[in-house]
RNA sequence: AGGCCGUUAGCUCAGUCGGUAGAGCACUUGACUUUUAAUCAAGGGGUCCCGGGUUCGAAUCCCGGACGGCCUACCA
């Protein structure tokens, strides 16, 4: 086999890897019984105990008759130390080969070094993985944004704070399951592929079922499969998974991205709002270990009870107590003066919530509960009795984004069909038809809420991009085009 | 989709006025048995994103393109 334009990196590194064959050292090993992650024989450190331990090598000391290396298995960095009097010369000199990146297993005996670093003096070791690249820079780790997500491994690798980022991802999500389940709610899976995407205002991705011949869409939201659980007597349900939106990328915008959608029959947006604040402090406080989250411009104190406010009354303090008594073409001045592009064709309602979404929403740091919104917004809530203008709902705005949106339920079918209609306008095709022949059967009232968990993340790991809570996120296809060579596309030619 | 900025060694980055490529880490060779950004000595490594133009001469200036980042717009 050749390897057409390699680089000499790759050469030397092959080199390496023969000489260690040589020596009797298989580059890509199997199984290798470890006494524990590299954190755990830490924290059991006793000293002269035989240990087996297994890792990635990442700095390497060449001192001669001996060699200190670190290993690192994303628990914690641990240095192992090996010796020619002890290896012999002949598996200390293979030792000597190992390139940063190699993953080794090591046994040996635990010791501690003159500078008082816990080590493992190996009495044996073997090459579990040869890596035939190399690692990003030491101490620099890997700065390059587009290598840091289209190659997270070597973000997780190269950058700890990015690993343990990740880490309190996977613990909240558990948090969230285990919060609910230990207060009934069951977790169910609804369709992702659907004949018709309902439930939300977005533009869905499409995709073709062959065996059926049509098109069917990713789902931009849950809730209306979900309502017909309701329906079916689940009382209290949630779903934990992917939404998709067919929508641009941005610093708050992915567009697979994870939403909790939560249902409590005979409840309402107040079991809701109680819920909210139960969930998110706790995981808070279980995971972050603290309820004030983030640091400068993205400090967030959750300390409950959180502030609620109706949305009228923001909007009459940001843009005058008469806003709602104005004429229209009053209201358009007043909102273009504020600086605000106000097409002609808008509706009262509108402009008050491009104000609402321009000026003041992102002014809400701490968590807030923004109540009664207008109804042309929110198809899906019930009316508040006391003024059918606007819906029984809240939005919780934490960081300046929304965050939770919770409802008390519409369970009336005549008049959903009305609100679908208002929003569909001519396109008759966009009433779920089977979603209001379900509910037709008797939906129980409920209280419903749903959060965007990738950005609650932002908000309690503290970072400015959705991108740092999601493993792998969307980025433009990487081009195949010939030229750029460094040894995969030949390799694959057969 | 629009605006602004960027792309130089495997990684992190310099590169002056347009004069033909630099550092640290990584790599190779040698020395060193408690080092830890190990140290010391020597060495190798470049499609300066791609294409075109200006020029005696382009990493550098101009035009076009690709890719990326930031901001804006749609959206949660």
């Amino acid at each position: 086999m050749t390897f057409q334009g390699e680089n000499e990196i790759r050469a030397q590194r092959m080199a390496n890897l023969e000489a260690l064959r040589a020596a009797g050292f298989e580059p890509w090993g199997g199984a290798f019984a470890r006494t524990g992650s590299l954190a755990e024989i830490r924290t059991a450190f006793e000293e002269g105990r035989a240990v087996a331990l297994a890792g990635r090598v990442l700095t390497t000391r060449d001192m001669g008759k001996s060699v200190f290396a670190h290993l690192t298995d994303g628990s914690d960095r641990f240095q192992v130390y090996a010796r020619g009097n002890i290896l012999g010369e002949e598996h200390l000199a293979a030792f000597k080969r190992l390139d940063l990146g190699d993953i080794i297993g090591a046994e040996g005996t635990l010791f501690t070094t003159r500078t008082g670093e816990k080590t493992l003096q190996i009495s044996r070791w073997v090459l579990l993985a040869k890596a035939l690249r190399p690692l990003p820079e030491k101490w620099h780790g890997l700065r390059d944004v587009e290598a840091r997500y289209r190659q997270r491994y070597l973000d997780l690798i190269a950058n700890p704070e990015v690993r343990a980022r990740f880490d309190q991802r996977s613990r909240a999500v558990r948090e969230i399951r285990n919060y609910l389940c230990e207060r009934g709610f069951l977790e169910v899976e609804t369709p992702m592929i659907q004949p018709q995407a309902g439930g939300a205002a977005a533009r869905p991705f499409v995709t073709r079922y062959e065996a059926l011949n049509t098109d069917m869409y990713l789902r931009i939201a849950p809730e209306l499969y979900l309502k017909r659980l309701l329906v079916g007597g689940f009382d209290k349900v949630f779903e934990l998974n992917r939404n998709f939106r067919n929508e641009g990328l941005s610093r708050s915008h992915n567009p697979e991205f994870t939403m909790l959608e939560v249902y409590e029959a005979y409840a309402d947006m107040r079991a809701m709002k109680t819920l909210a604040e139960g969930l998110i402090t706790h995981l808070a406080s279980t995971v972050f270990g603290r309820l004030v989250v983030g640091e400068g411009d993205n400090r967030v104190d959750l300390t409950p009870p959180w502030r609620e406010i109706t949305y009228r009354e923001l909007v009459r303090d940001a843009v005058g107590p008469d806003w709602f008594d104005l004429p229209m073409a009053e209201a358009r001045r007043r909102a273009a003066a504020l600086g605000l592009t106000v097409p002609e064709e808008w509706a009262f309602w509108q402009i008050t919530h491009e104000v609402y979404e321009k000026l003041i929403e992102r002014t809400l740091r701490d968590p807030t509960f923004v109540t009664r919104l207008p109804a042309e917004l929110v198809p899906l809530a019930k009316r508040c009795p006391d003024d059918p203008s606007v819906v029984d709902v809240f939005e919780l705005v934490i960081g300046g984004r929304e965050i939770a949106p919770g409802y008390s339920e519409l369970n009336d079918p005549l008049e959903q069909r009305k609100r679908f209609e208002e929003q569909a306008g001519e396109d008759v095709q966009k009433v779920d038809e089977e979603f209001l022949e379900a509910m037709e059967h008797g939906m129980p009232p409920a209280g419903g809420m749903g959060i965007g968990v990738d950005r609650l993340l932002m908000i309690l790991t503290g970072v400015d991009a959705i991108r740092d809570v999601i493993l792998f996120p969307q980025l433009k296809p990487r081009e195949r085009a010939g030229g750029r060579v460094d040894g995969e596309e030949e390799m694959a030619a057969t």
